[in-house]
DNA sequence: GATATCTAGTTACCATTGGTTACTATAGAA
DNA sequence: TTCTATAGTAACCAATGGTAACTAGATATC
C-alpha cells in the first residue's frame, strides 16, 4: 500500500522537491523561530535575491506552509509566520540538518579523496 | 556555537543544497535496498534521463554517500552500493518521506484553496 | 521643492542548470 | 549483417535561478 516513490506521478514526490528547494527549508527553519518581514528575512538570508524571496514565499503560502498578514501601516508592513502544518514540516527537517552538522567533515573529506583520486587517474 | 545556516559561507548549507537535489535522494533511497546497476536503476527511476543518472550517481560517489564497482563482464556491469554513510543520510531522510507521505492531503487542499482565492480576487 | 528613504515587491534580462536525443565502444546472438 | 545488451558521453535546447533596475506611496532630509 505503500506510494512508491519512484514512479514519476507520485505527487508525494512532489513534496520531496518542494523540500528540495533551495530557500525554502531556511526560510521555515528561521519562520519557526518568531514571525518575519519581508526584508526582515532577506537581511538575515545571506545571498537570497528580492525576486527569489518573494517567490518562495508564495509558493510556501499555497502550500499551507506559512501565512501572510499585510498590516496597514506607511509603508505596509507584511508579517509572514508559520503555520501548523509549517511546524510539523520543520519538525521532519531537523533530523536533516542535524545530519549535515555532524557529518560535514566526512563528506568534505570524501570529496577531497575522490578529487585526488581523480586527478591520480588522469595523470 | 551553533553553525549559522542562513550565512552564505556555512558548509552546511552546501549538504542541505545535495539534499536538495531532485534524484540523490531518491537514488539513495533505492540503493539502500540493494545494490543495483546503472540501467536497473534508470528502468527504476521513472523519468531520469541516462545523462542525470550518470552525474548524479557521479556526485553522490564523490561524497561519498554510495560506491561505485565495475565488474569485467561483457558487456561491463557497473554495480552501486550504498555506504555507511549514505546509510545514516537515508535515515535522516526517513521522517521527511513519513511526513509527505501523511501531509500530502494537506498540502494539494492548501493548494486547491489558495488558487481559489487567487481567481477571486482577480475577478 | 527636489531628492533620499523606507516598505514590499515586480520586471527584464542573463547565466547556470536540467533534460532530451543521438551517439560512442564492445561483444554476443539472430 | 543487423540487433541486443552494457554504461556511459556530447551536442543541443528549455526551464529555472540569480542580478539589477524599477514601481508605488508616504515620510524625512537638504
Amino acid at each position: 500500500m505503500k506510494p512508491n516513490v519512484y514512479a514519476a506521478e507520485c505527487p508525494t514526490r512532489q513534496i520531496l522537491d518542494r523540500v528540495g528547494d533551495k530557500w525554502a527549508v531556511l526560510i521555515l527553519l528561521l519562520l519557526r523561530e518568531e514571525p518575519m518581514r519581508f526584508n526582515q528575512l532577506r537581511r538575515t538570508i545571506e545571498g537570497i535575491s528580492q525576486k527569489m524571496l518573494s517567490q518562495v514565499l508564495k509558493s510556501l503560502e499555497r502550500d499551507g506552509l506559512l501565512k501572510r498578514r499585510a498590516i496597514a501601516t506607511v509603508p505596509v508592513t507584511v508579517e509572514y509566520s508559520i503555520t501548523q502544518l509549517g511546524l510539523t514540516l520543520a519538525a521532519a527537517v531537523d533530523p536533516l540538518r542535524d545530519w549535515a552538522e555532524e557529518n560535514l567533515k566526512d563528506v568534505l573529506a570524501a570529496q577531497r579523496r575522490y578529487d585526488a583520486q581523480q586527478k591520480e587517474e588522469a595523470a
